[in-house]
DNA sequence: CTCTACTAGTTGCTATATCAACTTATTCTC
DNA sequence: GAGAATAAGTTGATATAGCAACTAGTAGAG
């Protein structure tokens, strides 16, 4: 067959996502907020209270490096930890008023960042993108 | 706006990209190569020869990234490293015989997954969805 | 009730990614 | 040709990403 690196499609999505995170990571700095440790405070910002292992499912992230954010954000005083009085393994995330204040700043950011990374491209266009994407996500899946 | 996270393009992207590479990389484990060594591979057995900084502009990659890689490489017995004669500060990269039986390796098995990546997506598809990835990486391109 | 299996988090390891600051070599300017 | 700007690599730092092995707490089987 003899690939090419410009005809895997797994390369260009590699790289179209590194440009997109190291834009929002960039963006975000100046907040002293990383990419990743902003998609857990998006779910906080969204109801607080979750326990880690609650995020990282929602995630799809090792619990790992949710452990490892979690315990970056309580440094930076945007959250705190607390361990659950019914399942004493469970640690739950609740904002700090830090970490609501944060969330005033960086939510305009992250929608006018989708409304930038979306711009000229239709409705249309945009859900055909969500539907292969998908495709290929189960095709990796499935086999695995 | 209020977007939850599944509204994110770019959050689907980046999970998407999670997926390939977390798949070959348990595919390519057994033969001790990581994915992005394996980049930086794909270029070696198509020309060898190339310097550091030719392959971060090839893999828009940071040189830093490249020399660690590079470093990596050589340790592992896949490549040498050569001063450039002409420009004594750059370095260029050889396949070693151990580098080129990888390749014979190698290659199928990144030529399978592609197959298995694009399954049941067709052409016109697979086109589409190029064009949009590069439209979003122009529109965060275009202000940065 | 005890032993086992499971579960939530943590620690240690390796591999990306990128930035800043540095060294060394080259080129450009005057 | 001397000094300044530029360029290629390296080193050190921080932030993902995920595996393996561990601790501690919970639940289930008998």
């Amino acid at each position: 067959m003899n690939l090419s690196l410009q005809d895997y499609i797994s390369i260009k999505i590699h790289q179209t996502d590194l440009h997109l995170t190291s834009y929002i990571k960039n963006k975000l700095e100046a907040l002293n907020i990383a990419p990743e440790q902003n998609l857990v405070m998006m779910l906080l910002w969204e109801k607080d209270g979750l326990t880690q292992n609650q995020i990282s499912i929602r995630l799809k992230k090792d619990k790992t490096n949710i452990a490892r954010m979690a315990s970056n954000l309580e440094q930076k005083g945007f959250i705190s930890r607390v361990q659950c009085q019914n399942d004493r393994r469970s640690i739950k995330l609740f904002l700090t008023s830090r970490g609501k204040e944060l969330g005033e700043k960086v939510i305009p950011i992250a929608e006018s960042f989708h409304e930038m990374v979306v711009k000229d491209i239709s409705k249309e266009e945009l859900e055909q993108l969500e539907k292969t994407l998908a495709k290929i996500s189960k095709n990796v899946d499935c086999l695995y």
